[in-house]
DNA sequence: GTCGATGCAAAGAATTTGCAGGACC
DNA sequence: GGTCCTGCAAATTCTTTGCATCGAC
C-alpha cells in the first residue's frame, strides 16, 4: 500500500513493442532495414529516455554503427505513428522513448534540476484529473506531458 | 458553475509584476537599464507565452529595439530568479512568460497539434494531484510543468 | 530493376559567448 | 571611474536536408 508506484514505470517495452513497432511499419509500406531494425530494439531494450546522441553511441557499442541522419529520420517516422515520444529537457537535445500504441506503458517524468537525472513514475490520480479536464476544455487533446523538476535524491539538498 | 475556469488563466501579470522584477532585480545588485526595462514591461502585458524572436520584433514596434542577445540574457536572468517561466514547445523556439514568485498567476497551456495556438487554462484538480504526488516521491519538487496537446476549436477535426 | 534507406557533408535554427564600447551608480 | 550592460558577429549545439549510393522487395 505504502509502495511507491514508481516501479511499475520505467520498465523496457521489450520484445513486444519491437513487434508492433516492426509491424506497423511493414503494413504502412515501409522497408525493414539492418539500422532501422537496430534503432528499434535499441528502444525497446531502454528503460529511460534517450538523446539520439546516446543512441548513437550505444548502437556503435553494440556493434551496429547507425547515422545519426538515419537515427534522426527513424525516430521522427516512430513518433509521427506514436511508437515513440520526444521529450524536450530546456536547452539538451531532446529525449526519446519507445511508447505502446495501447498507452499501456504511459507515465510520466521528474528531472532534477542538478544532475539531469530523469525519473520516470505513474500515477493515477494525475491521469483521473487530467481526463476531467479534457472534457471541460474546448480543444480536443490526443497527448499530455507532465515533468516535473526538483532534487533527486542524491542530489537533494543543493539546488 | 459551467463557467470555464480558463477565464482566470491568461491574464497579463501587469503592473505589480513589473515592480516585483524590477526591486527583485535591483535588490540584488543588478543595475536597471531602459533596455531591461523594455523587457520586463513586454513580459507584463503579455497575456501569453512569447519566443525571444517575437519579444525582439514587438519592442522594435514598440520604440525600443533590444538585440537578441541581451533578451535572452535578461530571460535568462529572469528565469533563473523564478520570474520568468520557459516552455520547450516541441522543434520550435522556447516562449517564455512572466510568473508571479508567489505562484498566483500559475497555469499550464494547451497546444494545438496544427496552429500552434497555446491557451493556459487552471485547474484545482490537477493541482492537488501534482500536490499530493509529490509527497510521495523521493524527489522534492520545485516546479511542474503540465502540456496537454490537440485540436484547438478553430482547427478541430483536422489533426 | 525500382524505389526506399543510408551516410556524409552542408545547411538551418536557436541560443550562447567574446569582445569592444556605452551606460549606470 | 569602475563595473555592469549591450550589440554585433562568431561560435556552438542540435536537427534537418541534398545527394549519390546501397539494399530491400
Amino acid at each position: 500500500m505504502s509502495t511507491k508506484s514508481t516501479k511499475r514505470a520505467g520498465t523496457p517495452v521489450g520484445e513486444r513493442w519491437t513487434e508492433i513497432a516492426s509491424a506497423d511499419l511493414r503494413e504502412a509500406g515501409y522497408r525493414s532495414s539492418k539500422r532501422r531494425a537496430a534503432v528499434i530494439e535499441l528502444l525497446a531494450s531502454q528503460a529511460c529516455v534517450l538523446s539520439a546522441a546516446e543512441m548513437s553511441e550505444l548502437l556503435r557499442e553494440r556493434g551496429t554503427p547507425v547515422g545519426i541522419a538515419t537515427i534522426y529520420r527513424t525516430l521522427e517516422l516512430l513518433a509521427q505513428r506514436g511508437l515513440v515520444h520526444r521529450l524536450e529537457m530546456g536547452t539538451d537535445p531532446a529525449r526519446f522513448e519507445a511508447a505502446m500504441p495501447t498507452g499501456e506503458n504511459h507515465h510520466h517524468h521528474v528531472v532534477c534540476n542538478r544532475c539531469g537525472e530523469v525519473t520516470p513514475f505513474v500515477d493515477p490520480d494525475l491521469e483521473r484529473a487530467i481526463g476531467k479536464l479534457e472534457k471541460r476544455l474546448d480543444h480536443s487533446i490526443g497527448a499530455h506531458e507532465v515533468v516535473l523538476r526538483g532534487g533527486c535524491p542524491d542530489c537533494m539538498g543543493a539546488r
